[in-house]
DNA sequence: CTATAATATGAGCATATGACCATATAGTAC
DNA sequence: GTACTATATGGTCATATGCTCATATTATAG
């Protein structure tokens, strides 16, 4: 294992999904759905947020793969959809609590 | 275990966790630095950037202790100094090779 | 069909970000 | 001391980001 210069699309992958986790709103959206499948106005009441900053934050997820949404009557229910990103982001949460 | 509303700072320092690694120049500098311990110049040489330009982004890591340095006369040797951030971005940088 | 409820979307705005240039600083060699 | 090298820093600019407001869309209930 040694150093080779990374792949221009690869680094914008990697980079893209670090990103997706970068914004607390965007975490708390996922820490949420982690633990309970929501509709969006169920997100928008528990995070104390508009409800169009959640729909917005929701397909900027979506449109990464990281939530799916399933209809029920006029509600979506928003569930996590890669659980290697989801693991990713708990554990980091988990050993940032012991650490920081 | 089940969900439970987050501290607000714990958000904030995940966050800027995630927001080090989610920018191309960055990760290409803790990549590189993963592998070989490196100056500033070699650094901007290698990604073909701005020594200036690095120099900023490495006082940001170094601001959040991803990175430290050691002098050598007129040179300053960077090296990584959070493994765990290290082994989590090598792990998804990795992983995405082998997923996207 | 109309009225209502839930969600999605577009526009606008304030702030954050990351790049570069020019210059300052610090250490070395003489 | 001066000249030189490596790095750091401040300013500026273009772009990206995230939020809110207002409105559109979609489905349900009657």
């Amino acid at each position: 294992m040694s150093y080779n210069p990374i792949n221009e699309q690869l680094i914008d992958n990697v980079s893209q999904m670090f990103k997706a986790l970068s914004d607390p709103t965007r975490i708390k959206i996922l820490h949420l759905l982690f633990y309970k499948e929501c509709s969006v106005s169920e997100i928008a009441e528990q995070l104390e947020m508009n409800q169009s900053t959640i729909s917005h934050q929701l397909k900027y997820l979506r449109q990464l793969r990281l939530v799916k949404k399933r209809r029920e009557k006029t509600m979506y229910y928003y569930s996590p959809d890669d659980y290697h990103v989801m693991n990713l982001l708990e554990q980091t949460i988990e050993h940032t609590k012991h650490t920081s």
